[in-house]
RNA sequence: GGGGGCGUAGCUCAGUUGGUUAGAGCGCCGGCCUGUCACGCCGGAGGUCGCGGGUUCGAGUCCCGUCGCUCCCGCCA
């Protein structure tokens, strides 16, 4: 603790902040009994509180009728009690624990509640059932480890505060019961009740008020924001979640770019991820999906994808070659010089299955040629001009998927990242960082229609009036690790460009008004170029704590 | 909405090919113990094997259903 607890009649000591220059003090602690060991004519009790803990001896003759009390105190009974602080004997020191030279000698103390057995220990980091914690939310929260990660989350957020403060941020508050927001999920409803049939929606980001309070002139806005989104939940995505959300007016990419570095570098600080100082690199969305198959690339191992299209046309395998003719790419990935047995090789199929692709081909590099199901129907030209562009000499493992480019990229991105993790090829104590740039700006659907890869308020550039395909749009998404931390845009400020954009995503000015409407009237009025970006707390709490789950770094 | 995994003592988990009285560690309770610190030693209690049905001479084990949890896809940045 940064300060010693005001005196009252419960304590003037934190527990765990003890050490050997408070000896011959006399003080007084509480908190909860931690552990006890009772040796019959001598008892030990660990006493924690919010700092850590620390040793109470409790002696027959020294400690009166407190002696009495410690034999009946349990675990989690909570105590006052009085003694003198003494260094222990050179022998009786233990150096694991930060308050080990010192300890308590008890004359007096009071317990102020009894406890339960507890369901589960608390001063273990054991795995344990979901409901089983929720319905003990309190000892769960006892645990050390989340109360380090909860520490910590603290931390970050008054880091957050401390860094944008320093370049006058704002932080500014906005509605809960609002109107939808336009971030593509469902959103959560509230009955009006002064107005039946009506309802009001949870905000799934603060958008549209951070946007128009930059067009208000308020230049430089934060909040860490609670957001909402009605859809099902994964390790890293809950229905609420907290956002660190910022607009700054009259900026472009890199201002918003470089401020976030300077905050997010900060934040980082915290913890030990030997990340390298700004400026992160940047890596055009083309180029992401094109080597790792992703947007958001873990580039803490290699496996990256080549595209082989141009050295097997031609081969006498009809399935590459129709897909060739048909438009798409054949692509591969060298997974270096493993061994995996044909079960394990057919496994894989699935996972590419899983991203829309059809199955895997694959072959082994010999000295020789390929040993592979679909060796034959290539040359040793072609087996050349493969084994050249995957950079693969013998024993190299060589997967390609051949479909159209995009689905072919989320498949073999999604078979980089599997077998990244089953080769143990992710180091567990490096940690890679970027910024992915030059999105496109819309995306067409099966259909025919056009969205937003984003928002329909993320600035495109390029000609408006040509082939919404070629426009990207104005954004930048930080990615560490292969996980989105956060992410945003430069906004248009132009009602002409709003306008056709809503043409594009194939919006009436009415659907745009009833969903948006306060924030198109307002940029009528003046809107300033303006651009921010959006930060997931509860992930970059994850990550700096090293845990697996958001849910473990979220106190409710 | 779809698919996978899990469900055995308070907790974490083991339980062989379907076989006799279902186990371990920790925790808990009792006893002993004046230097432990995950104290130690001795003893003990604690089980509707998630629930329901089925197959079988016999089910924790196999089958069907159901409930709960969880991961993944869909969805979502």
């Amino acid at each position: 603790m940064q300060q010693p607890p005001r005196a009252n009649a419960y304590r003037d000591a934190w527990a765990g902040d003890l050490r050997a220059e408070d000896a011959d003090r006399e003080v007084r602690v509480a908190g909860w009994v931690h552990r006890r060991r009772d040796h019959g004519g001598l008892i030990f009790i660990d006493l924690r509180d919010r700092s850590g803990f620390v040793q109470l001896v409790f002696h027959p003759e020294t400690s009166g009728a407190a002696f009495g009390l410690a034999e009946a105190l349990r675990p989690e009974h909570v105590l006052t009690a009085k003694g003198a602080v003494v260094l222990r004997e050179q022998a009786n020191v233990n150096a694991n624990i930060p308050t080990g030279e010192i300890e308590v000698q008890v004359v007096e103390a009071e317990r102020l509640a009894t406890a339960e057995t507890p369901p589960f220990p608390i001063d273990e980091d054991v795995e344990l059932d979901e409901m089983l914690r929720m319905r003990n939310r309190a000892l769960d929260l006892r645990r050390p480890a989340m109360q380090e990660a909860l520490v910590l989350r603290h931390k970050i957020v008054q880091t957050m505060r401390r860094e944008l403060e320093a370049r006058d941020f704002l932080e500014i508050e906005t509605p809960i019961l609002t109107r939808s927001t336009p971030e593509g999920a469902r959103d959560f409803l509230v009955p009006n009740r002064r107005d039946p049939g009506t309802w009001y929606a949870l905000p799934q980001s603060p958008q549209l008020f951070k946007q128009l309070l930059m067009v208000a002139g308020y230049e430089r806005y934060y909040q860490i924001a609670r957001c909402f989104r009605d859809e099902d939940t994964r390790a890293d995505r809950q229905a609420e979640f907290t956002q660190l959300d910022v607009e700054m007016a009259f900026v472009a990419e890199d201002d918003v770019i470089e401020t976030h570095e300077a905050v997010m570098q900060a934040v980082f600080a915290l913890a030990e991820l030997g990340l390298p100082a700004p400026p992160w690199p940047r890596m055009p969305y083309a180029e992401a999906i094109a080597r790792f198959g992703s947007d958001r690339p873990d580039l803490r191992f290699g496996l990256e994808i080549r595209d082989v299209s141009d050295q097997v046309r031609g081969a006498q395998f009809k399935i590459f070659q129709s897909v060739v003719d048909g438009g798409g790419v054949v692509r591969a990935i060298n997974a270096g010089k493993v061994e995996l047995s044909r079960s394990e090789l057919e496994g894989l199929n699935e996972v590419v299955q899983r991203h829309g692709g059809k199955a895997v081909a694959w072959v082994f590099v010999e000295a020789d040629g390929w040993r592979s199901p679909i060796a034959k129907f290539f040359d040793a030209e072609r087996i050349a001009a493969v084994n050249g562009a995957m950079e693969a000499g013998e024993g190299d493992l060589i997967l390609f998927v051949a479909d159209d480019e995009k689905v072919a990229a989320g498949a073999l991105g999604g078979l980089r990242l599997e077998l990244g993790e089953r080769l143990g090829l992710i180091p567990a104590d490096r940690h890679e960082i970027l910024w992915i740039v030059d999105f496109p700006a819309f995306e067409q659907t099966e259909d025919g229609s056009w969205t937003s890869l984003h928002h329909p308020f993320s600035a495109p550039l390029g000609d408006l009036s040509g082939d919404p395909g070629a426009l990207s749009s104005r954004n930048y998404d930080l990615v560490l690790d292969g996980t989105e931390l956060g992410g945003g845009s430069i906004r248009i400020n132009d009602m002409q460009v709003q306008q056709r954009v809503f043409e594009i995503l194939g919006m009436g000015e009415e659907e745009a008004y009833a969903r948006f409407g306060f924030l198109l009237d307002a940029l009528k009025h003046g809107a300033p170029p303006h651009g921010g970006i959006a930060f997931g707390l509860d992930r970059i709490v994850a990550i700096m704590a090293g845990r697996d789950s958001i849910r473990d770094v979220m106190a409710f």
